[in-house]
DNA sequence: CCTGTTACTACATTTTATGTAGCGATTCAT
DNA sequence: ATGAATCGCTACATAAAATGTAGTAACAGG
């Protein structure tokens, strides 16, 4: 069992190495948009806002490299297994994201 | 109902500006640290690895501005009742994280 | 061969973060 | 009242990361 090392993560503790993973630009909503379907690389550059596809693509080796996201050349780039889990933490932000809103 | 533009959501859909928000460094981190109780300025930037005093006073300025964290005197910084609400829903990728650790 | 699509790379410019020092205010002991 | 300690925070030069634009290489169909 190999320990990576992740940016900023020095601990070794997952959570650490995830709210990194997922805290630098960009990532989150990439996971965010291929929640539905698998997207092409410039699908994906232009849901997310227009980054640049030097980052696009950075971002989307990391996601790879933590086995949330995987690249099938026949229909384009979704999660994996691992990465829907992830995505159903996530989908309680969608309707909290309202009443906070609101709440500014 | 004022409606801010935060960056990268052209939309002012919420559930954007939020992602948004989140994605930006040391912003995961610093929510997570202050899980259990205030922390003060120095303790926090500690707490998160020693990001600069620049940047730690910018997204605690951010998280102020989104209502999630306050500055209390006497005890430090901490999050609001809206800032407790979203770590809950935060706290399931802790248990997730040591499955995915596994998984790599 | 030409055209279009795919994912992706190169690289100069711009933006963001770091690292270090220090400020102004407050509190507390001498 | 003076000096030391702590508080949040700012200034600013350096370093790192992201952007914007162009272009590459591989493949498909006409």
């Amino acid at each position: 069992m190999v320990k990576k090392k992740v940016r900023g993560s020095t601990s070794g503790r997952p959570i650490m190495a995830l709210l990194d993973l997922l805290g630098r630009r960009w990532v989150l909503r990439l996971v965010w948009e291929l929640r539905e379907e698998p997207r092409r690389f410039r699908e994906l550059q232009a849901l997310i806002g227009g980054a640049s596809p030097t980052i696009v693509n950075a971002r989307l080796r990391e996601l790879r490299a933590a086995k949330l996201v995987e690249l099938d050349p026949e229909a384009g780039y979704r999660l994996t297994a691992l990465g829907q889990e992830l995505l159903k933490l996530f989908l309680p932000l969608h309707l909290w994201s309202e009443k906070w809103a609101k709440a500014l």
